[in-house]
DNA sequence: TTGTATGCGTTATCAA
DNA sequence: TTGATAACGCATACAA
């Protein structure tokens, strides 16, 4: 074993015949040095593969004021994001050292133009770093690069940013999300029926859908899917779609089912007299689903773990504001876990092993 | 909001009219404290919510050798704890401004001597804290409230040391991965059928056991369990009693099977010839087992996340021996993830979402 | 352009 | 028994 001793920025000096405080200057770009004595620097930098002391730029930095922004696209009633936020907290509060402001700004779905307007107030009062979940369009990728180029740094959260500078995305794998559901639905129905799709038709979740279609398709040839129900979002079309698309096909034992329309899939299935006879798959772990998981409609959901992708994505953004470290992966997926009933039961999930171990 | 500041040594020091060392020895029981001067002290540390700061700890301390151990005890081919192993060692990384040792030490299955021998031996070496994976026996409970008297850390990691004054228990709630097991295994089987159950009978798994038919008595009414078989962990045994209870059930058409089992369990099935009519479920995700289920024979696995318990047992040895901070959970339990076919098919995994995303 | 001095909060050593 | 002070590595204000 090599053991591989830090070098720090004194010894850098020293070795350069400089003071720390050249060094300084070369690490951080603030100028004022000779050309010759940097490039001598910064050779020696990479020589000894120079790293700066996390806890010692974390002492040394800690009575800054930070605030972070974070910004999201939702309805007033989406829980998701409260487990978000509440994984950005837990994040915030680990971080107790350190003087920390989270400014948590919630913009309603298609109102670009707020999300902007918020983007430039947040960016006028001084925020640190922005940690964000907007719908992928134009103006905002353009506001995005806009931020970067400015030197702040944006993670993208649940949603991605593709094509922008951020620095990068965290949260669900949407394709493999719903490639697992195909091979959940598959198991239950064992191999072998007739199903239907119910989706919002939102071009962010379109890989999920693909995702779910390629898993049937290659995997699991006697499921057949009969029809593909487009929602956006609309509770009553949810409703009359999903009654429809069973009155059409009778046959169909299985819909899967995107996190919004479920509420609506199961009342018509309930209102059809069906219900419990035609199961559902779905996503995400929140009351109201995990309610209608108990009492039998749902027989499983795949889980994006939305409190990690706040505690990562709070993660990532502090480690680049305090260590200058850019995330490793541009990619960061959150588990995608599946849930079934006995997952979610209390009795279960409080039992004490040593409740039931005896030892020997 | 209320902003609480924390207060610092030098400031209590000045309260109390003392020097700050006075304040050091207080915290650290260091003695050679008048009596008075230590109540005034410790009284203002209780006022002030004195909590230290965890960043100057480590800058502070950090030139000093840590040295750990993980003691575990398997079978040479038993993969399971190369991942425990590979998440220690991922959270020394992460440590990298310390110098920590690892050493990692493997004792065969029932050779107690051996390991009270080498927990012996790592004590006189110098150990700054243990890690251990060992059976619940009386002779190492002894051993364990030994070290920890002398005031050796001591983590029990994937098997729990329940009765002894170990600092904290991680690693997978096996009730719970048996409840779910059990509910995994009736949506599999469409909530009806005659299944059987492979156990190794090793008393450390006695409770995923007890969730496993406590899931199916209570929630799952149809599913009758028709035999249990006992293994002892070999290999002949497992092959002749799988085959000796479905010669008895040929009804049956799951079996619940444990870890090691799965393999034995699955050449019975091969060598009556019903192999993938007759599905299995059972534990852990390795390549052997990851086989297994893309070649159909094993219908889901649940997995208990072995990386995760060497990281956070790391992880929390690590905040006391740094911080002086006991774990704020005793048990701390791993996320019992259902994986089947599909969450580990590599070229879903792969795959990018920005490969199927077109940004509008 | 460059160097020096001080502070961040703790630990540890030495002196009183 | 106590107090003073030098590290730990980095950031920053200030001096040269």
């Amino acid at each position: 074993m090599v053991v591989f001793f830090m070098a720090t920025i004194r010894e850098i000096a020293e070795l350069a015949e400089v003071s720390r405080g050249t060094v300084d200057r070369v690490l951080n770009n603030r100028g004022y040095v000779k050309p010759d004595t940097k490039k001598k620097i910064q050779a020696l930098l990479q020589e000894l593969h120079y790293q700066p002391n996390r806890n010692a730029r974390a002492l040394s930095i800690q009575k800054k004021n930070f605030t972070i922004a974070y910004i999201y696209r939702a309805t007033e009633i989406n829980v998701f994001f409260d487990d978000v936020i509440t994984g950005l907290k837990a994040k915030v509060a680990e971080l107790s050292e350190h003087r920390i402001s989270l400014l948590v700004k919630r913009i309603k779905p298609d109102d670009t133009p707020a999300f902007i307007r918020t983007m430039n107030k947040m960016q006028k009062a001084g925020i640190d770093g922005f940690i964000i979940t907007a719908f992928n369009n134009e103006k905002i990728r353009k506001k995005t690069n806009e931020l970067v180029d400015q030197g702040f740094p944006v993670i993208a959260c649940n949603v991605d940013l593709a094509g922008t500078q951020r620095l990068a995305f965290v949260g669900c794998n949407l394709y493999r999300s719903g490639y697992i559901a195909g091979g959940l639905l598959s198991i239950t129905v064992g191999g072998r029926a007739n199903i239907g799709i119910v989706t919002s038709g939102t071009p962010e979740l379109v890989d999920r859908i693909r995702g779910f279609t390629d898993a049937i398709h290659t995997n699991h040839p006697d499921i057949h899917i009969k029809e593909i129900v487009t929602t956006e979002e609309d509770n009553s079309k949810t409703l009359s779609g999903t009654k429809a698309m069973m009155k059409k096909n009778p046959g169909i034992r299985m819909i899967f089912s995107e996190t919004v329309a479920v509420h609506g899939v199961c009342r018509a299935l309930k209102d059809l007299g069906v219900d419990k006879k035609v199961k559902v798959i779905c996503f995400d772990d929140m009351p109201s689903i995990r309610q209608l998981m108990l009492e039998g409609y749902v027989s499983a959901i795949v889980f994006q773990n939305p409190f990690w992708q706040g505690y990562r994505s709070f993660e990532l953004l502090w480690d680049y504001l305090l260590n200058r470290r850019a995330p490793e992966h541009e990619f960061n997926y959150s588990i995608t876990e599946i849930r079934i009933r006995e997952s979610i039961i209390e009795d279960a999930k409080e039992v004490h092993p040593a409740k039931f171990t005896v030892p020997t």
